[in-house]
DNA sequence: TTGTAAGCGTTATCAT
DNA sequence: ATGATAACGCTTACAA
């Protein structure tokens, strides 16, 4: 079924269709109403692929995601999710990626295979071949995270430096004196994944300038791993009265390690963070947190994705997120020993 | 960077070109080297709409995953990731669709679009009007769940059923006469979602052959729905004293009902489901359960697929998943009155 | 208001 | 062993 039977049946030629279809110039009413019927009859919708090669675009963005063998966490599926619904909005169609060192297959079949009009990245690290082979080709992206050096490029972020640095600084309010940091894993740290970093400076510096004394943890990003760092934590450092943290699937864990240990929150021990909304409010009692919006990230990712298609040469954009810690039920002063 | 300006460069026709790159004819030794060389200086890769075009396939498969809206659950976001990375495998790309209804546009687009070679659904009801739509056209496809009358389609699918039943017979076998099933929501139940009836199902006729007494509780995919569904069980059936679930989303509200209610688990209570292993491990004491092969299933999807693609007209095949349940610690005899 | 025809970048069938 | 050329299905000047 094609263009071409369509004329045919409708007794016109191929371009008269075409306009029925695109709209770009007037039909009269008569024809335009015989070969809609055809149309509709056959329920003919143009090949994308045909269009696309004509057209030099494909209406489909690219989003490249961790590869699947490390389970997604909750925020990379928020951001699958949110791209995916903002871009259907758009008519856009989404094709994904799993690729994580820089020679994939796959990788490279989007970027180079003009399958694409344009790019989302997630997972960024500080130094991202990713980024680096992106910038090179002629193809829009914009990254969900960002390099050390992100000039030049757009893109969405949470501030996570600021953000534990203000935690850090509203349990200094309360009275704490000994705070941890409960990170991500220590190999996503090691790779130079740029929330662990930047959580871990805004930590260091919020310490150092109220004077209090830190200690940050590596954690995997999962309960059994947040149980088992707090618990180490408590018996190691028992005068540690709070921790801020960015690992937000660790939390259960730590739930399950303060309560083993008979610490009550906030009573005995406060805990703040950064976290996707359900996350805080699934813990008990309800987390302190600045919560993720990642459904607007994603939207803001496309949004800026398709201004970049748009106009290639306009100066990029990026949008970096702070948002409001919530001020639920997990902290208050530290308890007079 | 087109096919032409390569051949250009190299001094030989187009044709000899595209010989090269898919080794469908010989190509001497010296004038292979010469366009390779070329090729990889300019990082050429063929046009993939273009070949699409020429080719009749897009090389691209097509996942229709429920709307972002409501949050993916951890079974679906499994299926997703395995699906994906399978076709990475085969060096197939992934176009994602998200579409609940029938008149979605997204959904449309890849059906009828010729942008995909096949098609893999999600989330199937018993009557699915988007199996009908596949049905009807002349796309391979491949459904994750099935509707109520699968035959003539490929389908990969967990046996709620069976595995429901084996949970309640388990239970009897331990000495329990009051048991519950927490089911998914009542609006996924109420739209035909298979899971929810087929569970259903099984729940009963396990219950009247065992001769035990049955109750049926649907609840939201979420902690907090689980916690509010099982504390009104325990207060309004006291003489429950099991209860078995496919939705595991709820368990750890299930598990924070019961601690509130301050009966332990497994000697005040027992709770036996089906779920992924992660969850299972993550309940205290680890949960007795069917662990569903996501991983396998989303491979196994992928496989069918290709099987479709490759001869539309064979016989479709399916594979109804019934892993065995592990014994962890979750269940134990009723306690003695 | 409508039709004709060129061309998007490939692949594959003929020739040579 | 290689080259010309006709499709694939569409959009869009350019003509009429």
């Amino acid at each position: 079924m094609n263009i071409g039977e369509i004329a045919r049946r409708a007794g016109v030629s191929r371009s008269t269709v075409s306009y029925v279809l695109s709209g770009k110039r007037t039909v009269s009413e008569p024809t335009r109403q015989r070969i809609q019927a055809v149309i509709d009859e056959l329920d003919y919708r143009p090949n994308a692929n045909a269009r696309a090669l004509k057209e030099g675009r494909t209406r489909t963005l690219g989003l490249v995601i961790p590869p699947a063998s490390q389970r997604l966490t909750d925020m990379q599926l928020g951001f699958v999710a949110s791209v995916v619904e903002a871009a259907a909005r758009a008519d856009l169609d989404v094709l994904l990626s799993p690729s994580g060192g820089d020679h994939d297959r796959s990788f490279e079949r989007i970027v180079t295979g003009r399958r694409v009009d344009g790019v989302i990245l997630m997972e960024i690290r500080l130094e991202d071949d990713r980024v680096t082979r992106l910038r090179q080709s002629r193809l829009p992206f914009v990254t969900i995270g960002r390099t050390a050096e992100p000039t030049g490029t757009s893109w969405v972020d949470v501030d996570y430096e600021g953000l534990i640095a203000r935690c850090v600084h509203h349990l200094a309010d309360l009275g704490h004196r000994h705070v941890a940091l409960v990170n991500r894993s220590a190999e996503l740290v090691a790779a130079g994944y740029g929330p662990g970093h930047r959580a871990l400076v805004g930590f260091s510096h919020a310490v150092a300038e109220r004077g209090l004394t830190g200690v940050d943890l590596c954690c995997g990003d999962d309960a059994p791993a947040g149980e088992a760092a707090m618990s180490r934590l408590l018996t190691t450092r028992p005068e540690v009265t709070a921790v801020a943290t960015i690992n937000e699937a660790a939390l259960p864990g730590v739930q399950r390690a303060l309560q083993a240990e008979g610490r009550l929150v906030p009573r005995d021990f406060s805990v703040v963070g950064v976290a996707a909304a359900h996350w805080a409010e699934d813990f008990r009692p309800p987390l302190t947190a600045a919560d993720v919006p990642t459904l607007e990230m994603g939207a803001e990712a496309v949004a800026l994705l398709l201004e970049r298609i748009a106009a290639p040469t306009a100066a990029p954009r990026h949008h970096l997120y702070q948002p409001p810690i919530s001020l639920r039920a997990s902290t208050a002063p530290p308890p007079t020993p």
